[in-house]
DNA sequence: ATCTATTGATAACC
DNA sequence: TGGTTATCAATAGAT
């Protein structure tokens, strides 16, 4: 269909044969919408040059990957196969390695599992297991002894506190004036703030809603220094 | 082209319709197969009927599949996305579950990375491996007490075996016969089984080669039942 | 399926 | 690239 018929085989003129490309592939776009349209059908069309450029044609409201998974399905062919077995692998060998970190946590934490172990490695964990029961007591010294320090900062600086406003408070009965204290929000400020510490020890006038030290996750047997 | 001009909109009868798009469709593939040798292109060609009848084009040495991963990373368009991200939080579930294990390993053993833990979570582990060692102890002493009753065994058995040779040498003494131990084999292999439990305490004669004791990793320090 | 009048696509040229 | 046109190819409608 030209001013000349031709023989299919490749052009070998190079500029010609990119014209061609592009009036054909417009012809081939053009029948694959005319298709789409006249017989109601899904059409994708996929075409790389031979210098590589890329173009598509895709029936309206079809997306070129719901029309491959829908090719996958017809076709049998996998096309995410490759892709799947790369993961599958990884996650694979990601379980392999967890159940054998969980295998090693039970055999620390509860002493289970150790029908598997001979001396030689028994004497080796039981080692261990008493330097890092040693480490963990340590720690735990240390956190409690820390956050004891801080309590007897806080307990320390409540009792000022309360010695402040107690001073405030015979003056201000000395001196009685209306709107002395002014400002109810820093005034409640001032009492959480020394409550924050002392618990109920010190508490004046306003009771706390609620107990900090039990909000802050720590009870009685937390605090009994072993 | 035909015997008269048509609009391009669906085609209502279906008869006519299926005509049309066995007709097109053969056009269109033979249009796709002559852009594929004329242009030296890669071509891919899915299509599906109103009827859900499935066809297809690929350029000769080239899959579909192949053009779909080509056409992946030219498009940008992530075709694999989608079977990707379920794996992928999968993936990274099993990655964090690996960390939490990880860590909780290394802080069993070594009493490392203890910073993060809280008291209530310090004192938690403190428990927890306090009671796993006296298991580890407790399983220590099972399994020396067990080898220590297999020593006793083998030594008693060797004493006889002893005896026993002392006697029959003592015959052979009396009685000198050219040839009496015929096999040497059986001979050394029953001062072996002696060797065996009883170290070099009841050598006789044959210097064993090696301690079979330290070969099966058992250190004087093993044995000191404790 | 096959035929064929007719339209559509396009090779060669600019 | 983009346009023109002579020519060949595809195909609509009939069989």
């Amino acid at each position: 269909m030209g001013r000349g018929k031709i023989e299919i085989k490749k052009i070998e003129n190079p500029t010609n044969r990119q014209v061609t490309y592009s009036k054909r592939r417009a012809g081939i776009m053009k029948k694959a919408r005319e298709l789409t349209v006249l017989c109601d059908a899904e059409v994708s069309l996929v075409m790389f040059s031979s210098t590589g450029k890329f173009s598509e044609y895709c029936s309206p409201s079809s997306e070129t990957k719901k029309l491959f998974d829908r090719y996958q399905q017809v076709s049998g062919i996998n096309l995410w196969t490759a892709q799947y077995e790369k993961m599958q692998n990884t996650l694979n060998h990601l379980k392999e390695i967890n159940r054998n970190l969980r295998r090693e946590v039970r055999s620390q934490r509860t002493g289970e599992d150790l029908e598997g172990l001979d001396i030689k490695e028994l004497r080796g964990l039981e080692q261990n297991m008493d330097e890092a029961l040693k480490m963990v007591r340590n720690r735990k010294y240390h956190v409690i002894s820390t956050q004891t320090d801080t309590y007897k900062k806080k307990l320390k600086n409540s009792r000022e506190t309360h010695r402040n406003l107690m001073h405030e408070l015979e003056l201000a009965d000395e001196h009685p004036v209306f709107g002395y204290v002014n400002d109810d929000s820093s005034y409640e400020g001032a009492l959480a703030l020394a409550h924050d510490g002392a618990h109920q020890m010190y508490a004046f006038r306003v009771q706390p809603s609620q107990s900090n030290l039990h909000e802050m996750g720590y009870t009685s047997q937390d605090l009994r220094l072993a």
